[in-house]
DNA sequence: ATTGTTCTTAACCATATGGTTAATATAATC
DNA sequence: GATTATATTAACCATATGGTTAAGAACAAT
């Protein structure tokens, strides 16, 4: 047997209530019977609240972590990067919205388990070579004196906020903001050329 | 008297609590000690926990809505307008980074009051004339072809993200990101830069 | 001083919630 | 088939939490 059915309902379950309700606002009782299966039972493989809380997490970030990587670590040119970059970036946090805006939110509300979990799955896989890495990036593009941290701020930007301000959004604009398939294709083209001009022009100190 | 001096220590303490545990997280409790009163005040006062949350939400959106409406409305030419709105938005976000960090949590676990109360603060007094001021002010500096929307997103997401997503990038990155006063200072010149850049190429036809 | 109104509190209350237990069903082992 | 180990549950338990109540301060008005 490959993992217990149950334990992976529960689990399925639990990442859902946590990711819809912080740790804070879920429900021992709504995970189980999301799960379709008795309290107690939780208790019985996962022992508490915070260690379910705490597995859950794990693996919900070492999907995602396993994903970025992958997106920031590819070895094509420069454009054809950036621009996989960006696509990928906005294809994934449109794919689980709900997970950043937890993670943001969690980690300014329960600063203790989080850190710890970071440094676990991330810092010793990337060792701070992150930054480096996009460093070289642009200086095989011929923009070296661009620096890293300042690029990847800017693509990271421009890619998650709007999907994690959604809701607080289209508030304020009284209107629907990821209507119809078109507007992510059109955000993707929009970002890619800000970024592209914005560093072309800047590196050959124009205007 | 202008406001009762008890009433408005309350309202600062649960301000705290709130914005730092979110509505399931804070205790009424711990807002009372912090304002050195007895729990049977809070309810002497506000009648319950979600009318004082409730209005504490009210307050700090006020406040926020009307910063906002400020900075997005005077009036000067493009050029020194983008550079003050770039400068606002990062000095507004910075003072109150939990506030947003609290915004879009909340908006996203607990739908049901936030959007009336967006509905009576902003909807009545922008009516989505949000989106045509600034389209205007794009047309009047030469790059009315440019779409507002776009153009908003990208500046509000280049502003607020590192913020909001503070606590998350200092782990990602394994250092301080706001270190120094110059990094806000950095940042502006580089939003602003980006931003100019990126308008000015793209309306041009440019590579 | 006396009375009445507004504040403020200590002591309670009801309930929800995370967690436990002891008993039962199910599957595995012999 | 009997025995043992593993799953699963119903019934409880302790505690935390939002909320209430009744009594007493503080203060104003007379």
């Amino acid at each position: 047997m490959t993992i217990k059915k149950v334990k992976q309902q529960i689990i399925t379950a639990a990442t859902k209530e946590f990711l819809s309700w912080g740790f804070d606002g879920a429900r021992m009782q709504a995970i189980a019977d999301k799960a379709g299966v008795n309290k107690a039972l939780l208790h019985y493989y996962f022992e508490s609240k915070e260690k379910l809380y705490y597995l859950v997490l794990k693996t919900a970030f070492s999907d995602l972590i396993e994903a970025l990587l992958e997106i920031f670590g590819s070895e094509e040119d420069f454009e054809p990067w950036l621009k996989r970059l960006i696509q990928r970036l906005l294809r994934e946090i449109n794919s689980r919205p709900q997970f950043s805006r937890f993670v943001i939110w969690e980690l300014n509300a329960r600063k203790r388990q989080l850190p710890r979990l970071f440094q676990e799955l991330l810092q010793e896989r990337t060792q701070g070579r992150f930054l480096e890495r996009i460093q070289a990036k642009l200086s095989r593009a011929g923009v070296g004196d661009y620096p890293a941290e300042q690029f990847m701020l800017n693509v990271v930007s421009l890619c998650m906020y709007p999907s994690i301000a959604r809701p607080l959004l289209e508030q304020v604009l009284g209107k629907e903001l990821f209507s119809g398939p078109d507007f992510i294709v059109q955000r993707e083209e929009e970002i890619f050329q800000l970024i592209k001009h914005g560093i072309l022009k800047r590196t050959r100190g124009d205007i």
